[in-house]
DNA sequence: AGCACGCCGACT
DNA sequence: GTCGGCGTGCTC
């Protein structure tokens, strides 16, 4: 029995805390066990990652454990080292990271028993007792006439409707009584395998992209990038089944936005097989039962969002993550990891293929598939035979606008509508940035720094550079034509979808959107009612693109294309080029043909045109040379460094003494600190420090040796501060 | 992150 | 006179 243990907790402080082992204790603590224990004035929960004979501290300032709560390690070796390297690579404490693999309510404490059902059985007294004695009863009649033939599982019960106060009152009277018994553990899908329905037959393309999956042994990682349309469910499908018939699990992993019924009957009715879904709707008890039903191999699948990705496995078979560039894959909150770039290295540590699917890759993954790093698969036909859509660019400068929305638009929506169609427009106001547009001659202004635009302060009455920091007060007049007409601020969907309602009386109009959406279950409603044609007109920001089809639509709108496109973000233009392609990959299926319309300042514009005539696959190596032009992700590599104080000078100071523990060279760039694009908030002033370099492993050197230097700066306990490494938006 | 201690403002 | 605001310090 080793005397000393060093335990993760779940707090910021970046280090383990060591505690005496109790001579009470008969397991022998090892790596991965939780244990609860005494800290400051309060007992936490956390997990052993190592055990001693000797220790460092004093004997006084070490307090003995309280209670080791597991048997065994909770998690398997693989994903025990996946979220120690996790925690490493975001510089988040190890507790945290380990805290945030496991379903709450093992964090609380839980047991993580074998799972149990409930029976329900007559006595001794009630197998004696006279169904005409309580004729009077029918209720509880019925149950003791079921009962006495066989026992029932609670789930039985439930399904003949059997009346609760009636198995209340025969328990009463002690003539049934209840069992928990715990479940066997059904693992006969890894013998014989049930299809439930027959697989549809591969085109030539698919049955390349199986062929190539299903030979893989080993880690590998694939993108497949299948147009919209072209079938990447059926490969997926095609996969599991030999992953499934060589007795091994499938972990699908999905965007938050992805996880509907209809995905996952999908799944369920292919496979004769236990299905564990993991999504936000689930009690912390339904988490457990699913996380359970995965680490004993029960399920042969599990489907799931981001935080899905840690659940553990008895057979590991392979990770499928499905549209892969989608940003809900990063967390935002609290410890920004990627569940992308954590499958590809579970993967690794695993031993097992790991397939990217998407219509639009991230530039990450299309540069990783074009360096050869990932195998890259292509999935080009559609399936069905649909319409190619009609593409359009409105020239906007200088026309008069309603609310956003130009007169040539209006028309063709007239025209839509009128022929009995849906509309949908998108506003992609994400943000609150936005740069400083000449509504006459379209001409942006550019930092004459960097290659890149200005983003307008309305509040401190500046436009500033978000590369460099270079700024000046809002200029009155464009500086190409003159014209005082600059726009800086853009319509939301509130405003827009009133006018619409005034301009098209006779056509209901849904505004779907993160307002409109909050309450659970209303974008489900707001959906239903847009299938069954309540809803003529639909307004929305991206929400609306990702993955719901709407065969009525026959007309997209696109309205602030310049605020989608010219973002102080540096991803902007590429989220732009997947909401474009998603969205005409969409509009008008089922043989009405679709319009896809653009409303810009810039029609001319080379990306625009690149996008709309080549398709998002050039467009998307374009942006990735344009990212390697400007040292940007995924060519260089970027942690975020964000600080809020009451008093924005507190901030500046602390990430300016950041700045001079950072390393400067040609492979390691500083910049800023400058305000956050939305620079103050609540009453708070955000500000922002990046730190760029060549390589990962400079950029993981660097910043270990700096960070604990950070930590001691007397100026890091006036402000709050996070670090986001790979940061998805920069607002 | 919590939680306690501690020192200044508007309230019964 | 107190209740409570959040700055600061500590946690094996």
């Amino acid at each position: 029995m080793p005397l000393f243990v060093e335990v993760a907790l779940p707090v910021p402080m970046r280090q383990t805390f060591s505690y005496k082992v109790p001579e009470s204790l008969t397991v022998i603590p090892k790596n991965g066990m939780r244990v609860k224990v005494p800290f400051g004035r309060q007992q936490l929960i956390g997990l052993v990652t190592g055990t001693s004979d000797t220790c460092d501290l004093a004997p006084h300032q070490i307090k003995p454990l309280i209670e080791l709560l597991d048997e065994e390690p909770l998690l398997p070796d693989s994903l025990y080292k996946l979220t120690a390297w996790a925690a490493r690579y975001y510089f988040c404490s190890l507790g945290q990271m380990m805290s945030q693999a496991l379903p709450v309510a093992l964090r609380k404490g839980a047991e993580v028993l074998a799972e149990t059902s409930t029976f329900w059985r007559v006595t001794e007294a009630g197998r004696e007792a006279s169904l005409d004695s309580i004729k009077r009863a029918p209720a509880q009649r019925k149950v003791l006439e079921l009962l006495q033939k066989s026992e029932l599982s609670q789930e039985e019960v439930v399904n003949l409707d059997l009346s609760k106060s009636a198995l209340k009152a025969l328990q009463d009277r002690d003539w049934i009584t209840k069992e928990e018994r715990i479940n066997k553990i059904d693992l006969s899908w890894r013998e014989h395998l049930e299809l439930g329905e027959e697989p549809l037959t591969l085109n030539p393309e698919q049955a390349i992209a199986v062929a190539v999956l299903t030979q893989q042994t080993g880690y590998h990682c694939t993108l497949l990038e299948g147009i919209t349309g072209s079938g990447k469910t059926e490969v997926y499908l095609a996969l599991l089944e030999t992953v499934l018939k060589q007795g091994k699990q499938a972990l699908v992993l999905v965007p938050e936005i992805g996880l509907t019924p209809q995905t996952i009957s999908r799944f369920k009715s292919r496979f004769k097989v236990t299905v564990a879904v993991i999504h936000s709707g689930l009690t912390d008890n339904q988490r457990l039962a699913a996380w359970r039903q995965a680490r004993t191999g029960e399920a042969a699948i599990i489907i799931g969002t981001r935080s899905a990705l840690f659940t553990p496995m008895a057979f590991p078979g392979t990770i499928i993550l499905d549209e892969e560039h989608d940003s809900s894959f990063k967390q935002q909150e609290g410890v920004g990891y990627h569940a992308r770039d954590l499958a590809v290295m579970r993967g690794h540590l695993e031993k097992i293929p790991v397939l990217l699917g998407t219509a639009t890759p991230s530039l990450e993954s299309l540069q990783n598939a074009l360096s050869g790093r990932y195998k890259h698969l292509e999935l080009g036909q559609r399936a069905g035979n649909a319409e190619k859509v009609r593409q359009g660019i409105i020239d906007i400068s200088n026309q008069p606008l309603k609310t956003g929305i130009s007169h040539a638009l209006i028309n063709e929506m007239r025209i839509h509508l009128d022929a009995g169609n849906q509309v949908l427009l998108f506003l992609n106001r994400r943000g609150f940035a936005p740069a400083l547009l000449c509504h006459e001659c379209g001409h942006l202004h550019e930092c004459d720094r960097c290659d890149a635009f200005f983003t307008v302060h309305q509040s401190l009455a500046e436009i500033r550079c978000h590369h460099c920091g270079n700024h000046y007060a809002i200029p009155k007049q464009c500086h190409s034509c003159g014209s005082t007409m600059l726009m800086g601020q853009g319509v939301g969907t509130e405003q827009l979808a009133a006018v619409l309602e005034k301009e098209f009386p006779k056509y209901p109009v849904v505004r779907i959107d993160r307002d409109t959406t909050s309450r659970k279950g209303a974008l489900e409603g707001h959906l239903n009612a847009i299938h069954k044609g309540e809803y003529k007109i639909l307004v929305g920001t991206q929400m609306l693109a990702k993955g719901h089809h709407f065969p009525d639509v026959t007309l997209v709108g696109l309205l602030d294309v310049d605020g989608a496109l010219f973002s102080a973000d540096f991803r902007a233009p590429e989220r732009f080029g997947q909401l474009y392609t998603q969205v005409s990959g969409r509009a008008g299926r089922a043989r009405k043909p679709g319009t896809v319309l653009m409303q810009t300042h810039q029609a001319d514009n080379a990306i625009l045109r690149e996008l709309m005539h080549k398709g998002y696959g050039e467009f998307a190596r374009g942006q990735l040379n344009e990212r390697k032009q400007a040292l940007l992700p995924p060519a260089w590599n970027m942690l975020l460094l964000r600080a809020e104080a009451n008093q924005a000078i507190d901030a500046d100071n602390f990430l300016s003494s950041v700045a001079q523990l950072l390393p400067q060279n040609e492979e390691c760039e500083v910049i800023g600190p400058m305000p956050a694009p939305m620079d103050k908030k609540a009453g708070k002033y955000r500000r922002h420090l990046i730190f760029q370099t060549k390589s990962r492993q400079q950029l993981q050197q660097a910043f270990e040796i700096a960070l604990p230097q950070i930590e001691a700066l007397p100026l890091a306990k006036r402000c709050r501060w996070s670090i986001d490494r790979d940061p998805q938006d920069l607002l």
